[in-house]
DNA sequence: TTACATCGTTAGTGCCACTAACGCAACAGG
DNA sequence: CCTGTTGCGTTAGTGGCACTAACGATGTAA
């Protein structure tokens, strides 16, 4: 795991190895891989995590509003739900009510594999910020959340 | 420029709201995309950037080390390398020291440009970062380069 | 009825990280 | 002097993700 290939952290460019924007790309690079391999390891993807949570939260949903509270794009989701369908983590159903929508469904295999991935998301942060103390954590968090907010008004 | 897409923050789950590494990656989303558009609107793209630096700050240089200097893949530098060459901003020329390599110098149209990438450049990470207090900025900026240091250590 | 919006779905774009393999050139050791 | 190894530039290709466009079917409102 992680990359293979060499880079020269020390000829790298001051301005460069100090720009903000770099540093935040690298350091989610890093946690989007990290992410990615954990998860695929429990035959998982990052869209799965955020689906499964989505359903438990708030029970049943159509897929646009899965979408919706994901942020996964309503074409992608398609692909989403079948993966976890083919898995048995989720049910399709079309909505009697409604004919245009699909009911998705979470099976109690799928209650199973989002507890495991759970435990498998919240050791991921540790491992992600386990330089920093307690309290810087709580810092680093609170500082993305406000850029988050920021970027993200309409 | 930005999303057009609909999502719903508030009927996000608090859980995946809140996870740091979900953060992360939508911050630098965001800030990859900012980048992106502004850094196309002046005919570059991110790793433009990052060679120029690099050749300033170190002199004429083969494309390997460009690349272990940016990070860039050596197979996606010769891209790199190519469109920086058709705008008349770096010349390539075979080493005559070392037949295999290719020595890479900036032109001053490249300094030119270069200059004007690096008021663009700043402006972003002000754009970026807009919402902090200078101190705050600091200890982002700080916190960032920790976790980036220890995750990136052999 | 007409117009419009929403839903699931398909297809496709573009960027980026990353791998594999190529022919060529340099180099080190026996 | 050969020989294996390493480094070089280059090509091609993979896979994931963000994102757009358009479709037919269905629902809602003027």
């Amino acid at each position: 795991m992680g990359v293979t290939y060499e880079m020269d952290e020390q000829a790298t460019p001051e301005l460069l190895r100090t720009l903000p924007s770099r540093m935040l790309s690298q350091v989610a690079m890093y946690a989007d891989r990290l992410a990615g391999e954990r998860l695929g390891a429990a035959d998982a993807r990052k869209w799965h995590y955020a689906a499964l949570v989505a359903l438990r939260a708030s029970g049943p949903a159509s897929q646009a509003e899965l979408s919706r509270r994901t942020g996964v794009y309503r074409s992608d989701m398609v692909a989403v739900v079948n993966e976890l369908e083919e898995r048995g983590h989720v049910e399709r159903a079309p909505d009697p009510a409604d004919r245009r929508r699909n009911v998705i469904t979470m099976t109690d295999s799928g209650r199973r594999h989002l507890e495991r991935l759970d435990e498998l998301i919240a050791g991921l942060q540790d491992d992600l910020l386990a330089p920093l103390t307690g309290p810087e954590r709580e810092q680093f968090s609170a500082l993305l959340a406000r850029l988050l907010a920021h970027h993200s008004r309409a």
